[in-house]
RNA sequence: UGCCCGAUAGUGUAAUGGAAGCACAUGUGACUUUGACUCACAGGGUCCAGGUUCGAACCCUGGUCGGGCAACCA
């Protein structure tokens, strides 16, 4: 799990050209998110790439807050990012950068464009521009202000920079080509009025710059070589490239990538958020969502995140990854590192009829099956046991291996029992297994060789620990929540991806810390919540053991 | 009706002009003191049509299908 593929991609390629080719002697990548949401599944892979590369190629990688938006940002974010990629296992070092430190350079490059003559103050509203722009089919018409002269426009400029006009009144324009078939190439906006507060920068500034004006900037004093980024970019770069070269300062080379999509899940910043605040979760770290910390919090590990990163690669094609694709990751990590431990999630009594009241006996079970080096623990037994309701069944099909009557199962670890007789309720429902065991089979095997079907978990009903256990389950009943145009992503909520049950543990695990994972054996994975205290257990159900492929009654 | 991008088993991804592989998923079987894990085997693919070439998933042309682009968002 912790060796590192190598793996290389269509940048790499592209890479490894510059390099080669002497263009690039070192390589510099950034990953600047804005500060304006909790990230995801879908920026880890972004996080991966930009990271992952800087790693291969020995060069650096930055971690940038694009805060040019103080209208949508917000600084409890901040933090929130940099933990989540720390977790994640990625170190920025010292470079820890922010799109507002360059603010007063971005204002004098924009000058220089205006002195140029590439740049322009426009007094278009919003909606009267959509005329100007014209339609992909048309070509736009120039603007009236298009050809003032850079004298006045500096005039302008420096009075929207200094509170001189109202919010929206005007914005300063890259002179480019209205007729341009790239509709970011007609004379896009590049700085607009916006006279709020911003987090690092306070009232210093009225304006702020666009998203297309302030990255390549950004990313070119960084001396970033490759600046990697999502496929609705594509049709910027071209804008990109036109306004480093008018700069005539150190160009960075930008790459799009496509996007991560994975079935039954929902990325979307916005709809996270309609999510959480309408309460469909209990909040950002809800272990159904796939934002990091939603992950973290269900028992999801790092190494697992990076490692579906790296398999679903970096390429330009836009598919959907099966999630199935994700959860065989985890699993095999979980089964590999996480200690085994007995809980009963849906108890029914069993009363070893021929095994004194009195007595408890300890047995040693193995931590890991696999690995001998986990050692063992010991779990106390004693005349009364819970099973699994699902463990029993009064006309036991071929395939089913539990306990039916008459027939010999293992107790884990324990004794062969045998269960005689049952109890029922008065509407029919088992209530209590009657069962017998053979002192002769301590530890669970039998001194006369003969076998068992199957090997059942148990607690000791006296010894046993109750706990909550949440169980959670996919948040959509569809691959594609967001496929159907005539439905609300909402309506394919799954009802049922959280059952809160109580289960009975072996007692053990009252003293797991929040974080500790456990695969509770035959049910699934498990880690103890935030929540978990010793007196009162909270386990999140991190996911079931593989599906069953035939039948597997324990498994939903 | 404009421009840009993409297309390899069900899904994701390799092969960069020289035997189409891998993982997940699916099916069958073995093993098992977890119906897990592990192991073995099986089925299944280059969007279409031309062209270049001794040879094309890869290069060229034309189509088809899918995605993106007309915030004072990023």
């Amino acid at each position: 799990m912790s060796e590192e593929i190598k793996t290389t991609n269509f940048i790499h390629d592209i890479i490894d050209a510059d390099l080669a080719s002497g263009k690039r002697t070192e390589i510099v990548t950034r990953f600047p998110p804005e500060p304006n949401g909790y990230l995801h599944i879908g920026h880890a892979k972004a996080i991966h790439l930009d990271f992952g590369t800087a790693e291969k190629y020995n060069g650096k990688c930055h971690l940038r807050f694009d805060d040019t938006n103080p209208a949508a940002e917000d600084e409890e974010y901040v933090q929130a990012i940099q933990e989540d990629i720390k977790w994640l296992g990625f170190d920025w070092g010292e470079n820890l950068f922010w799109a507002s430190n360059y603010f007063d350079t971005m204002y004098d490059y924009a000058v220089r464009l205006i002195k140029k003559g590439k740049a322009y103050a426009c007094e278009l509203s919003s909606e009267e521009f959509k005329d100007y722009r014209g339609a992909p089919t048309e070509p736009g018409k120039e603007p009236p202000g298009r050809e003032r002269s850079a004298e006045e426009n500096i005039e302008l400029f420096e009075k929207m920079k200094n509170g001189g006009f109202e919010d929206g009144t005007y914005v300063l324009r890259a002179k480019i080509d209205m007729t341009s078939p790239n509709l970011h190439l007609r004379d896009p906006a590049i700085y607009r009025i916006k006279r709020a507060h911003h987090h690092n920068t306070g009232d210093k500034w009225c304006i702020y710059p666009m998203y297309d004006f302030a990255h390549c900037i950004e990313d070119s004093i960084e001396g970033v070589t490759h600046s990697m980024c999502t496929l609705e970019f594509e049709v910027h770069r071209p804008l990109y490239d036109w306004i480093l070269e008018e700069l005539e300062v150190f160009q960075p080379q930008q790459v799009e990538f496509s996007k991560l999509n994975l079935t039954y899940t929902v990325l979307s910043k916005r709809r996270l958020l309609q999510l959480v605040n309408e309460g469909r979760v209990t909040g950002w770290d809800d272990p159904r969502m796939p934002t990091l910390r939603g992950m973290r919090r269900r028992g999801f590990t790092a190494e697992s995140v990076k490692k579906l990163c790296t398999l679903v690669g970096c390429t330009k094609f836009e598919g959907i990854t099966e999630i199935e694709q994700f959860e065989s990751i985890i699993r095999d990590d979980l089964n590999e590192n996480s200690l085994r431990a007995m809980a009963v999630v849906d108890p029914i009594k069993v009363i070893i009829e021929n095994y004194p009241e009195d007595r408890t006996e300890e047995f040693e079970v193995p931590n890991h099956p696999q690995k001998e080096e986990e050692g063992k623990r010991t779990v106390p037994f004693s005349r009364e046991l819970w099973v699994e309701r699902a463990d029993y069944k009064d006309d036991a099909p071929n395939k089913f291996k539990g306990f039916t009557l008459g027939r010999e199962v293992r107790i884990r670890g324990a004794y062969l029992v045998t269960c005689n007789s049952v109890d029922k309720d008065a509407d029919g429902n088992v209530t209590e297994l009657h069962c017998t065991y053979d002192p002769e089979t301590k530890g669970g095997s039998a001194p006369d060789g003969r076998k068992v079907r199957s090997t059942l978990h148990w607690v000791s009903a006296k010894h046993a620990v109750d706990a909550e256990v949440r169980n959670y389950d996919r948040l959509y009943t569809v691959e594609n929540p967001m496929g159907d145009k005539e439905k609300d992503f909402k309506e394919f909520l799954n009802p049922d991806s959280l059952e809160i049950i109580t289960a009975k543990l072996e007692p053990g695990l009252a003293k797991a810390k929040s974080g500790d994972r456990f695969q509770f054996e035959r049910v699934g994975y498990f880690c103890a919540d935030k929540d978990s205290t010793e007196a009162n257990p909270v386990f999140n159900r991190t996911l079931t053991l593989r599906a069953p492929k035939k039948v597997n009654p324990l498994m939903p």
